[in-house]
DNA sequence: ACCGTCATGTAATCGGTTACATGATTCT
DNA sequence: AGAATCATGTAACCGATTACATGACGGT
C-alpha cells in the first residue's frame, strides 16, 4: 500500500497543525497557519488542498468527506502519520538556514545600500511592531514552541532593522 | 522572437555574476557562486547549466560553443540582460523574508528546545567563525555590496548563535 | 595504466506557484 | 435582490531538485 513519498517542510506543516486541531479541512489548516506559523513560514492556499491528499494518499492522513452540501474533505492524522511527525520533532537538526534575502541579494550586485535601506528600514520596523502586540497579546497562552518561535522572529526583525538603519546613515 | 519569461532570483544570480565576469562557462559560475554568494543564496549546479539556457533563448545571454574537445558552452550578457539586470538593481524591495528555519519549524511544533540548541550553537558558531575569517582574509579588496553582505551575515550568524544559547541555557 | 577527483552535462521527476472557477454567506 | 467577500477547490505549468552519466586530468 504505502506509496513511498518524500515528507517536506510543507508535509510536516500539515501534520503538526492537523495533529494540533484534530480535525480539519484545508479552509481550517488555512486559518491556523495563517494566525501564526505563516508569519515565518507561509504556504500558499492550493498546497493546504494538495499537500493533504498527497499525504492521505501514503496513509499519514485518514480523509472523511462530507456527502451532502460542500462535500468538503476533513482530515486526521492517523498512526502512521503521528509516527512520522514525531521521529521528525525528535531528530534535532544542524542545519542552517541559508539568508536569502533579496535586498541583500541586490546589494551583493551592486545595488545603492541606502536605497535599500531607505525600503528596509520600516518594513522591518513594522514587522517588528506587529510581533510585539502579539507577544503582549497572547503573553500567557502561547504554547513554549509557539513563544520561543516569536521572540526570535522579533529578534530577527530587531537586528534587521538596526543593519539597515546603519547602512542607511553610514557615510 | 523573445520568448516572455518571469525572471527569477536565480536569473537575477546567474546575470549578475555573468556581468562581472564577462564571459564565462557554467562551472565558471558554479564557482564564482561558491566562492561567496553561495553562501546566502545557494544554487543546485545543475540549474547553473539550464538558467543560462532557459535565459539565452529569451536573449537575455549570448551563447558560444566552443567547436572541438569539450564543446562548453560559454555566455556573455546582452544589452537586452544588462538592461534587466540594472532595471532590477534599481528598484529597491520592501519585501521580508521568511525565516523558514527548519530548527525553529521543529521547536514550533514541540521538538525539544534545549536538545536543538545543543545542535544549532555549534553549527552556528562554526558558520560565524568561517565569515569572520573571510573578513579577515580580504578586507580591502571586496566590493561594497559583497562586504556589506558578508557584514550582514556576521551579524545574522552571531544573533543567532546567541539566541540559541539562551534557549539551551533557559530553566 | 589506473584511480580518484574535477568538470560537464542531460533526463526525469515533482513540489510549489499561478491562474482559473464556482459555491456559500453576509451585508446593504 | 445584488454586491462583495469568504470559502473551496481544480488544472496547468514550470523552476528547482535529484539522479544518472560520461569525459578530462593529475598524481602514483
Amino acid at each position: 500500500m504505502s506509496t513511498e513519498l518524500r515528507l517536506t517542510p510543507a508535509s510536516y506543516i500539515v501534520l503538526g497543525v492537523l495533529e494540533a486541531l484534530g480535525e480539519a479541512t484545508p479552509y481550517d489548516l488555512k486559518q491556523a497557519v495563517g494566525a501564526g506559523l505563516g508569519y515565518f513560514w507561509s504556504l500558499q492556499h492550493a498546497q493546504l488542498y494538495t499537500e493533504p491528499e498527497r499525504l492521505a494518499g501514503a496513509g499519514y492522513l485518514s480523509e472523511r468527506r462530507e456527502e451532502s452540501g460542500r462535500r468538503r474533505r476533513h482530515y486526521k492524522v492517523t498512526a502512521k502519520g503521528r509516527k512520522a511527525l514525531l521521529a521528525w520533532l525528535a531528530e534535532p537538526t544542524a542545519k542552517l538556514t541559508e539568508l536569502r534575502d533579496l535586498a541583500l541579494l541586490k546589494v551583493f550586485f551592486g545595488a545603492d545600500p541606502k536605497a535599500m535601506a531607505a525600503a528596509q528600514v520600516p518594513a522591518h520596523e513594522a514587522q517588528l511592531s506587529l510581533y510585539e502586540e502579539m507577544r503582549e497579546a497572547g503573553v500567557e497562552g502561547l504554547p513554549d514552541g509557539a513563544q520561543i518561535t516569536l521572540e526570535a522572529g522579533i529578534e530577527a526583525e530587531r537586528i534587521w532593522a538596526g543593519f539597515w538603519k546603519r547602512v542607511g546613515e553610514s557615510n
